[in-house]
This record gives structure tokens, C-alpha cells and sequence, in this order.
DNA sequence: CGAAGACTTGAAATAGATCAAGCGTTGTGG
DNA sequence: CCACAACGCTTGATCTATTTCAAGTCTTCG
């Protein structure tokens, strides 16, 4: 795919013209990043978003030894907007868990693309509150529900559209924010109440 | 204080002129709450934002009778703007805490506004990016630190303008997402180690 | 003044993490 | 192409921080 059409699938760029999607590219810096190499860090000075083309990125917070991911990004996404329009600092951390290809677009740049293309910023707003929905959501169910059932919602969620879904436990225990093992122990619960399947890395819902 | 004085400690309105604000106050609906009344629920569609003007007002996540905070408002504040944004329902739900007051400002209109003064848009960006560094910390602290330290924090940040802080168990334990002997615990542990001082309902921390 | 609400302290319960060990799968380099 | 090392998954046993339950004291304010 090439990256005119990848910029179009960018949803704040989604209303823009072939012309100007092309002076858009013109701002792009593109870089490999490997399985394990940080994106960008909490330490640092926010410069600008990331957009992620290929590979699979995960944001998270660290302290003392332990981590949360906030998130896992997959194609085609924007990281690290809240940082390039407040603060100093990113709020996190991102680092690739696949190897993956992101451009990167400075602050400067962005902004001045929101204010020459008005309608942009609309879209912008729209990302930033969608963020903000699924944090919400990844507190209150950190907070309020318990293991099983997050395992549950996750794949009935994830098996909304395909009716059979490739499992990974270490990569859902990571977005759940659960250990490996207790994720491991939901699903032997769910399955043996009979709620779902699961053949070898292969799960799906009975409904 | 006057209606026109406190639109301008909004910050998204604060670079507008008199004449513009005025016009803004127009498009207000102001309405009074008692302490316990709801503002707005998750399961209703979002019509436009609040500005809270006097009193206390929680945000909060419920599920199965259990509950959690996401944040204590305080005047002068702005609710509810990742529903106007996006999607049918506003992401948690806003009760007053006290008696209050709030006006309130439909979605059509708060568009309106942003599209006819571009600069709005930026400030806004910053608000929805201010949250979302709130909601991370609010991870960070419910999953990764123990409640000693987080009340600890609690008290530090509180402390660092003033010298010497009003506490109320129940409030700080809503906030941090813990319940009341918790941190009641937690305060006499750091009254023990000579980290904070507490006489009455005054706290202060020992630098 | 009295009662409702706020705070403290102790004892018990609990969900999930951590530690540990064994098994299965996979992919790589010899 | 096979072997085996590295990694992923499962299951069991223990551990631990915080919640829950309970009961008593302190505060506040109508």
C-alpha cells in the first residue's frame, strides 16, 4: 500500500485531497523500529506523533519495576498526540513488541496543518476523545470487574466481527493488564462453563 | 463574580473579547444542583458540555454496585467534552457533591463556536489532552503504586502551594480510588514514620 | 443536645500476583 | 531436516495488599 493511501486511512487526514495529502507526506519522517526498540519515553520532551504503518506498538506506564499498558496500536494509527499539544513530556511510554515502521510528524508541522485545514481539528478532537473513551474504559475495568469477565468481554469483543479469533494469552494478559497465568486460568474457567471454545490458538464464543 | 469574569477562567475562552463573550453567554443555560443530584449519566446521549461555577462535582465509573472515581471537579471546569466529541454517550457519569451550579452549553453551539474562532480549537485540544494525562496517571497510580505512597503524593501535591492543607478522609479516598479505612491506615503510617503532621483536620507534610 | 455522619482500629476474607515446575510449540542453526 | 533451545502456555501452591465487616469514638450542626 502506498502511503498516500496509508495517510488516507489516518481518520484526521481522511478529508484531505490527493494534493494535499501529498504536501502532508512532505513532512513525514520514516523510520524502522525493531521488536523491543522504544518509540518514544515518558522522560522525554514530546516533539511531535508518531503513525504507525506496520508492526504492532505498545503504550505503557513503568514504576518500580512493574508496568501497565495503557494500549496496544495496530495499523494505521496516531500516537502520541496528547503530548505534542500539551506538556512537556509524552504521558508514556511507547515501544515496539513487533518489528514495525512509523513516520513521525513534528508539532510544529501538525499544527500548522490544523490551521490551515479547519476541519482537521474537528477530527483531532474526535481522536483525543476516543482516547480518552478507552482509558475510561481500561479503568473501570482494572477497577470494577474481575478477571474472568474482562477475559470474556475482551473476546466476545474481539470475535464481534470474525466469528473465529487467533488467541495469544501473554499479548491479551498485556492489554488487560493481568498476569499470564490468571488470564491462562480464566480461560480454562470459561471453557469448562461452556461459554467458549478454543482449539489450539483458535477461540471463539458460543452464543 | 460575574458570569462574563468566570467564562474567562475557562480557559478555552480566555482569548476571546468582551463582545465575544457575550455572545458565548448567550448560548448558557444555567441550572442549580443539589449535593447528590446527578448532572449526567453514561447511559445518556451526550448534548453538549457543562462549566461547573460553584461547587463540587465527581466524575465517576459504576458497575455492579461498585464504583470509581475518576475525578473530583472544581470550579471553574469544564465536563463532558470527550461526549461532545464522539460518540452517542458521555464516557462515565458527573454527580454533585455538594450544591452547585453549572451551565450548560449544546454541542451544536460549542462547534460553532470553535469553528468561528480557530484558536479555540487549539485550546481545546490542550483541555482533551490535559485529561487524558490526568486518566493516565490515575492508571498508573491504581495499578502500579501502593496506597501509602499514593495518599503520600495526594498530600505532597496538595501541600506544595499552601503549607498546610484542610483533609477529609472520605474525599482524598474517592479521589484515589481507595476506601476510607484505607487511607485512614495509610495516614497513621505516615504520621508514624514522621513523614506528615496531622492536628485536627489539618495536615502538613515534614520536608 | 442529640443524632447523623466522619474517622479510627482490629479481624477476617479475597482476588489476583508471585513463585515454581512441567509440558507444548516453534523456529533456527548445525 | 532434525534437534534442541528459547519461548509460550498451563496448573498448583503460597503470598499479600487491600477490601470488607464490625464496632467504637469523635465531630458537627440542625
Amino acid at each position: 500500500m502506498s502511503l498516500l493511501h496509508q495517510l488516507k486511512s489516518v481518520s484526521i487526514f481522511s478529508s484531505l485531497s490527493e494534493r494535499e495529502l501529498y504536501e502532508i507526506e512532505s513532512y513525514l519522517i520514516g523510520k524502522k523500529y525493531l521488536n523491543g526498540e522504544m518509540v518514544f519515553s515518558s522522560y522525554e520532551t514530546a516533539r511531535g506523533v508518531f503513525i504507525l504503518t506496520e508492526g504492532k506498538v505498545k503504550l505503557y506506564k513503568a514504576f518500580k519495576g512493574k508496568e501497565q499498558t495503557l494500549r496496544i496500536f495496530t495499523p494505521i494509527s496516531m500516537l502520541g498526540e496528547a503530548g505534542a499539544f500539551k506538556g512537556e513530556h509524552y504521558p508514556a511510554n511507547a515501544i515496539a513488541i513487533e518489528n514495525s515502521y512509523l513516520f513521525f510528524l513534528e508539532t510544529g508541522n501538525l499544527i500548522k496543518i490544523i490551521e490551515r485545514y479547519p476541519k482537521i481539528s474537528l477530527k483531532m478532537l474526535g481522536i483525543l476523545s476516543e482516547r480518552l473513551y478507552h482509558l475510561v474504559n481500561l479503568v473501570e475495568n482494572l477497577t470494577l470487574k474481575d478477571a474472568v469477565s474482562r477475559v470474556y468481554e475482551y473476546i466476545k469483543q474481539k470475535t464481534d466481527e470474525k466469528k473465529e479469533v487467533l488467541f495469544k494469552t501473554t499479548l491479551v494478559a498485556m492489554e488487560l493488564g493481568l498476569t499470564v497465568e490468571t488470564v491462562s486460568r480464566a480461560i480454562s474457567t470459561l471453557k469448562k462453563s461452556g461459554k467458549i471454545e478454543k482449539i489450539g490458538k483458535i477461540i471463539k464464543v458460543n452464543r
